[in-house]
DNA sequence: CCGATATTTAACTAAATGGTTAATTAACCA
DNA sequence: TGGTTAATTAACCATTTAGTTAAATATCGG
C-alpha cells in the first residue's frame, strides 16, 4: 500500500488502534499499560502486532526505559489526513441544498473543462443523448 | 472490523478508492468514468470492487440510469472521522515546546486521576523508582 | 432481434491482517 | 545467581483484501 496517507488510514481503521491512540493521547504509557484494557479480548502479543502497526505508520513512537518501552504518540501524520478530508468538508458540512447550490457554481468551470476534454477526445462516456 | 468509523478509514486507506472520491468531488460520474484513469494499472472488474468497499462504507451511493450506474459522493461518514482526528489536532499543530506546555498544564489533572488509580490498586506499573 | 456497450458475478489466487500459543530476550531485584 | 516482570519473536492459522480472467446480465440502438 506503500504511500504514508494511506497507511495512516490503515493504522486508523481498527478500534484496538484507535483505543491505543486515545489512551496516548494522556500521556505516555508503556506497552503493557496500553495492553490492560484489551487483555480480556486479545493476548499480548496482539497488541504488540498493533503498535508496530501504529509505528509503522509514524503514529507512535516507541523509547526504552529499562525493561519498559514507553510509547508516545505522534500526530504529525495525522494532519496529513485530516487536510486531506478538509477537502471533503462541503460534502457533508452543507445542507443537501446548499451542497447542490455550489457544486452549480462553484464547480462549474471544473465540470466544463471536464466535458470540453471528452469532445476534444472524439468520445462520449459522460451519457447517452 | 463492523464499527462505522473503522469502516471509513478502512475504505480511505486505498490511493485508488481516494482517487475515485476525488473524482466524485466534481460531480456524478459512472463506473467507466471512473475507472479510466486506471485501467492501465488494473481491470474494471477491480473497480467494481473497490466501488463496493466505497458503497458500504456509505461513502458513494450508486444509483441505475439504462445500463449507466452514475455514482454519487456521500460526504457524512467523513464527519465523523473528521470529528474523531478533531480530537487530536493539538498533537500536531502546535510546536513542539507549546504541546509540551499544554499537556503540562491542561492534562495535568487526568494524568493525576490516572496515577491514584494505579496506586489505588497496589500496582506500580507506571515506572519505577 | 442482434450486436455493442456497461457493469456485475464467479471462481480463483497471492499476499496481508489479526489473532493464537510457546519460546526467547532483557532487565530488575532480593 | 535465580526468579519475576516486560516485551518481542517465531511459527502457525483463518479470514480478508486486492487483484485476475472468463462468463453472465442488462439495456440501448439500428
Amino acid at each position: 500500500m506503500h504511500d504514508q496517507l494511506s497507511q495512516t488510514f490503515q493504522a486508523l481503521a481498527d478500534p484496538t488502534r484507535r483505543a491505543i491512540l486515545a489512551k496516548l493521547s494522556l500521556g505516555e504509557a508503556n506497552v503493557s499499560d496500553l495492553a490492560k484494557p484489551f487483555l480480556k479480548e486479545m493476548s499480548l502479543p496482539a497488541i504488540t502486532k498493533h503498535l508496530k502497526v501504529l509505528e509503522n505508520a509514524g503514529l507512535v513512537t516507541k523509547t526504552r526505559d529499562a525493561q519498559y518501552r514507553p510509547c508516545k504518540l505522534n500526530g504529525a501524520p495525522l494532519k496529513d489526513a485530516t487536510d486531506w478530508m478538509e477537502h471533503y468538508r462541503i460534502f457533508w458540512e452543507a445542507s443537501l441544498d446548499r451542497l447542490g447550490e455550489y457544486l452549480k457554481t462553484v464547480t462549474a468551470k471544473e465540470k466544463e473543462t471536464i466535458k470540453k476534454k471528452k469532445i476534444a477526445k472524439g468520445k462520449n462516456h459522460g451519457r447517452k443523448k
